[in-house]
DNA sequence: AATCACATTTTATCATAACAAAATGTAATA
DNA sequence: TATTACATTTTGTTATGATAAAATGTGATT
C-alpha cells in the first residue's frame, strides 16, 4: 500500500478557493497558480481537477485546461458538508481525542497498543501523535510509550485558557506596532453581520466556531507580532477540541456578533484602548457562561 | 541495528539528581525511585548505574544495590563538561540549525535529501524534524518535503520575541492567581547571588543562559496559569538557538543579576505591580543591547 | 509566452523481519 | 518488607524492497 492521495483535500481546497475569490462560471483555473497557492506540485492539482470534472464543477478543454462550470457561490460541497465523518488522519485524531476525554486510556500508552486499537500503520500513527504532542496533550516518554498530560483538557485549564486569551488579545491590541487591516475588517464585518442576521440559526457548529476564531485571529494579526498570533492560534487548536463537546448556545450568538462589530467600530474610530478593554471583558464574559463536560 | 541506549543520558541525569539533592557519600540509590523520577523502567537505570560504577562514582553491593561513592557536590561530570560536542540526536539538530542559519538550505527540502546529508535513518530524522516543527521554524508541506519558515529566526522577530516575553511575564505577574513561591525564590536568590559574585566570569555560556531562563520561568510559574508558562518555555527554546550565536557580554551580568534580585525583593515586600513594571523594563532593556548576527 | 499533456524521476509510505533496548514479573536476599 | 538480580516479554528502531503518489522536465498546443 502507498500513501493516501492529496487530491480529496485539494478538491475541497479548490472549491474553497473559488468561493472566497468569488470566481464566476467560465473562469480559468491554471494548474501552476493553484499548485503555488496550495504549496504542492501540479500533479495532485491535476487529479483533483479531474475529480471535480466528474462532479460537474469544472469543465476540461483539451490543451487549454480547466474552467469553472458554475459560479463559485453556487457550489455546495457535498463531500465536506455531509462528510462530517472526517476522513483519513483526522478521523483517527478525533477518535483518540474522544477516547481520551472519555477516560478510556491509562495515562501511559505504547505505540504498538495504539496501532492495534486503531488499526493504523506506525508511520501514520506517529504523524498523528506528533500533532497531538504539538497541541500539548500528550508527550513522548524517554523510554517506550507516550503519556497523556492531564493538565490541559481539564476544567481548570479551560478557565486558565480564557484568561490567557483575554490577556494576549488585549495586549496585542495595545502594542505600538498594531495596525488596522481595512480589508480584514471589511470581511470580518460581512461574516459577523451575516452570522448575526439569522446565520446563527442554520450555520453548522464548525462554521460558527471558525467564524469566531477567524475574527479573533484577524485582530491579533494586526499586532504585527508573530508571537502573539502564534500563541493565539495554538490555544485555539486546543479550544476546538474541548468545545467540540459543548452544545453551542445559539441564542448567545447575536450578542456575540454585536460585540465583535462594536470592537471594529471602536478601532475604526481610533479608540484603541477602549476597544482593547472591551475585548478583554468580551472574552472573559464568554468564559463565565460556557461549561465543558470534562 | 537497534535504537541507541538511554543510559548515557540517564547517567547524566543521576549525577544532576544527586547534586541537586545534596546527597552524601554512602547514600542509597534505589532503582525504583530513580526509575519513577525519570519516568522510565528499572532497566535503563540499572545499566546507567553500572556505568557510573566503572567511573567510580557509585559503589555496587551485591543484593543490596548501589551507593554513592563520593559526596554529590564533589562530582564533576566529565562527559557533560567537555562533552560540548553534543551526542546523538542533539548533534544533528544543532547541525541543521547551523546550516539553516548560515543559509545552506533552499527553503524547501525533502526527507531523503536530509537523510543523505546527515547520514541519519529516517526514523531519527523525523524525530528531529518534528522537534524543530514544534519550535516553529520548519513545517511539513502537504505533498513531499519540508519548508523552512523565514519568519522566526530573523532580526525582526528577534525583537518581537522580546516584546512578547516582556508582556507575558509582566501580565503573568499581575494575575490574581499569582502566588509567590518561597522555596523557588530562595533557590533563585542563591543562584543569582552566586552568578553576580564572580560566577559570571567562569560559568559556561550554557550555564549562564540556563540560570537566566530558570529565573524567568520560575517567576511565570508563580502565576499558576499553565498557558503563560508554556508560552514562555516555548519562546525560550527558540531564544536558546539564536543566542547561541551571540557572544555573551559578561560585563552586563552583575547588573542583570542585581535586577533579578531586585524583582525578588519587590515581590517579597508585596509590591507586585512595581515588580511587574520593573520586570517589563528589565526585559526590554536586554533587547536593546544584544544584537544577533542573523 | 503561457499553459497543458505526457513521460520520467524522485519521494514517502507501507509491510516485513531482525534485533537490541526497555519494561516487567518473580524468586532470592538483606 | 523493601529491594535487587535475573529471566522473560514487549517495545521501538533499523534496513530492505515494493508501490503509488508527488515532483519535475519537455515537447506540443493555444
Amino acid at each position: 500500500m502507498a500513501r493516501n492521495s492529496l487530491s480529496p483535500r485539494i478538491s475541497t481546497d479548490i472549491i474553497e478557493f473559488v468561493k472566497s475569490n468569488a470566481m464566476r462560471k467560465g473562469d480559468h483555473l491554471p494548474l501552476q497558480m493553484l499548485a503555488d497557492n496550495f504549496r504542492v506540485s501540479r500533479a495532485p492539482i491535476m487529479s483533483a481537477l479531474q475529480k471535480l470534472e466528474e462532479r460537474g464543477i469544472v469543465r476540461a478543454e483539451p490543451n487549454r485546461g480547466y474552467f469553472l462550470a458554475v459560479n463559485g457561490e453556487a457550489i455546495d460541497d457535498l463531500e465536506s458538508e455531509n462528510g462530517q465523518a472526517a476522513e483519513g488522519d483526522d478521523a483517527i485524531y478525533l477518535r483518540i481525542a474522544d477516547d481520551r476525554l472519555s477516560g478510556k486510556f491509562a495515562e501511559r500508552v505504547s505505540e504498538n497498543e495504539l496501532m492495534r486499537i486503531y488499526e493504523v500503520p506506525r508511520t501514520r500513527l506517529l504523524k498523528i501523535l506528533h500533532r497531538i504532542a504539538d497541541e500539548g496533550w500528550i508527550e513522548r516518554l524517554p523510554g517506550n510509550g507516550w503519556s497523556f498530560k492531564q493538565t490541559l483538557m481539564s476544567r481548570k485549564s479551560y478557565e486558565e485558557g480564557y484568561v490567557f486569551r483575554a490577556v494576549i488579545e488585549q495586549q496585542a491590541m495595545l502594542l505600538p506596532t498594531f495596525q488596522s487591516d481595512a480589508d480584514g475588517f471589511r470581511r470580518a464585518r460581512e461574516t459577523q453581520t451575516e452570522l448575526g442576521n439569522g446565520g446563527y440559526e442554520h450555520w453548522s457548529r464548525a462554521e460558527i466556531f471558525k467564524a469566531n476564531n477567524d475574527f479573533h485571529e484577524m485582530l491579533v494579526a494586526c499586532s504585527g507580532n508573530e508571537f502573539f498570533l502564534d500563541a493565539i492560534k495554538r490555544i485555539n487548536k486546543l479550544r476546538r477540541l474541548l468545545e467540540y463537546q459543548i452544545t453551542i448556545d445559539r441564542s448567545r450568538l447575536p450578542k456575540q456578533t454585536a460585540e465583535h462589530l462594536h470592537i471594529l467600530d471602536l478601532l475604526e474610530s481610533d479608540r484603541r484602548s477602549e476597544a482593547a478593554a472591551f475585548l478583554y471583558t468580551h472574552i472573559m464574559g464568554a468564559s463565565r457562561i460556557k461549561t465543558p463536560k470534562v
